[in-house]
DNA sequence: TGCCAAAATGACAGCGCAGTCAATTGGAAT
DNA sequence: ATTCCAATTGACTGCGCTGTCATTTTGGCA
């Protein structure tokens, strides 16, 4: 591995190879229409010289960009871990991922975006909620026809793949939990209306509920927004009715960390007093005491998955294979230490 | 603002402006040679046609790229915050930001990320705790000449800027707070051996001890390798010594929620019974009960600092000016609810 | 052996821009 | 008006690669 000042060239590795350029670039590209002996003899130039293609000049010249926006909006804790993921798939084929983080609420955030989108070619987009469901970006990214993966989305959109997981059936799954522990008064802490998460984990313990032939007091469901000290304030309210819940269902960790922290604030032992559960098994809530019973989302596979997808339709521009590939991950009930029969 | 379905090329506002291309180059650079009538004419054509230059053709015509290398392998929750601080001043100037994960265990790190650079021309890189420490990326990074910001390294490397908070100060002041409060048995849990805040950190806490004559114990110092489950730990262990601390010094917050949740699973009175202080003033400080006291580092402006270094810095390729600049920015206590008099 | 289609390879242009250097212009000084 | 220099502008090239299309080679078959 020789280690030449200036980086080798298509050129250098024809030279070499004494073969011409195309003839590289093909090898380089995988094109099926390089006889073996020559592949071998341009691999061993290539090898030789270290030879590394270089980015922009491809994504000047050819079609491709080996590039895949990451957009996000105020995510959650998971961004690490999902960036990870996508970035480890990334490398596997070459590709690179361009994190944006964008405020969906600037004046500006159009404009942005459509300038980014013609600045640079990009193979693809990953929307994160709650981009998933804009549909500003989404026609932007439409109209500039990139291939765009939803992770999360409230609605199966029909001109992109999503990457989900069932939120209905995790809700319905922990709030059967809680009713076999011996729970009947539930508390539920609503995330931000409109979300898509909101609506299907509140669908989702409402049915079981219902399935149970628990009834739902109206006093006893908040809105908490998916965050910590809006929970907190459900919680205080929650707590403060005349015969208040053995149980409370956040509609994701942060609000139950809230929840939690209310409690000990008064005094509660939990999870005796008091069980909670959360969603999305975010860093927080391992980082508690008791540790939260919650759904943890297979985050870093999402990730991946979603990388794949552009990678995999990306050489082919002919949009999306059919029929669209919409996927739905399995979630994990992960029971954890702060649910218990009530006293 | 026509939206012609082609995007708009220098050749083509030079064509409306009845300029050649290169003058309208001049202009995008904000090259100083072209009058002013010129410029004015250019600039209406540049609105009219809503033209942006195209990244990948400037990175492979020119000798700058746009691009700025984000590197981190395993950060805490403050990536989030430092992504969005940098790519907000990424944004004003044209910049963007290419988010890299590596693992800096994995034997093939060095290659990939020499691949990387060959791959691509960064103007820039910026390196995230512990990478800022890592002499092997350094050595890379120099080699390739690749201008390079340190965030929070352990020393101040002389060939490359770096933007620090003075945790040595911090950690005194942290001390500081609890001797007033009259804590004298007061417990510390260190960070991971090797991380430049473990030895500042520490180092503060010692002098601050000293300072105010109270001995420290050694059986009351532990190594929590700033993550929760060590913290644990390292807490059950502080809590079970004979005459126990009356306040615990942890060297990050998730280290000191740890500490909380032994105290709650213990059925201590926080803080009254036991106070506790932090560092970072990460997501988790502000998500349990007690909120923790702790100490802020000001991740966002570090982030738009790097940044605008390298931004600042990228026409002249001319290296860093002198003196190098070594920013140190202001902490800020955070005095919550976790600290109180001992009883 | 010769012929032909298919396979393999190469020549060349051009992606959109910035660097180089030569050509032109304008204006001050004479 | 003339001269001269600095300010301004333009022509041209090449960055490293891929797309297109022409050319050469190969192998199968008559």
């Amino acid at each position: 591995m020789a280690k030449p000042s200036q980086p080798a060239t298509l050129e250098d590795v024809a030279a070499l190879a004494e073969v011409s350029a195309k003839t590289v670039s093909r090898v380089v590209n995988a094109e099926p229409t390089v006889s073996v002996k020559t592949r071998e003899r341009v691999l061993r130039a290539i090898e030789l010289l270290d030879y590394k293609p270089n980015l922009n000049a491809r994504m000047l010249a050819g079609e491709r960009s080996y590039l895949i926006g990451l957009f996000y909006d105020k995510p959650g804790d998971y961004l690490t871990n999902f960036h990870a993921g996508a970035a480890d798939r990334c490398r596997e084929s070459g590709y690179h991922l361009m994190l944006e983080s964008w405020d969906r609420d600037s004046p500006q955030f159009t404009r942005q975006v459509s300038t980014l989108l013609r600045q640079m070619r990009l193979d693809g987009v990953i929307l994160l909620p709650p981009l998933s469901d804009d549909v500003l970006i989404g026609n932007i990214l439409r109209d500039a026809s990139v291939p765009t993966v939803r992770i999360a989305p409230r609605d199966h959109i029909e001109d992109s793949p999503s990457i989900v997981i069932d939120d209905y059936l995790a809700a319905r799954q922990l709030t059967a939990h809680l009713l076999s522990l011996g729970h009947r008064r539930i508390g539920f802490i609503l995330g931000k209306p409109g979300h898509g998460a909101t609506e299907e984990r509140y669908r989702g313990f409402a049915d079981e509920m219902r399935a149970q032939n628990t009834p739902i007091e109206a006093s006893l469901v908040e809105t908490g927004n998916f965050v910590f000290t809006d929970g907190v304030a459900c919680a205080q309210r929650l707590l403060s009715v005349q015969s208040p819940p053995t149980a409370i269902f956040a509609s994701n960790d942060d609000m139950a960390a809230a929840v939690i922290s209310v409690a000990h604030k008064r005094g509660l032992e939990l999870p005796t007093q008091l069980s909670v559960v959360g969603f999305d098994d975010a860093p927080v809530a391992t980082m508690i005491w008791p540790l939260l019973t919650t759904v943890r989302q297979p985050v870093t596979t999402m990730a991946r998955l979603a990388a794949e997808l552009i990678i995999e339709n990306s050489p082919r521009r002919l949009g999306w294979p059919s029929p669209l590939p919409h996927r739905t991950l399995d979630f994990e009930l992960l029971v954890r230490d702060s649910t218990a029969a009530p006293t």
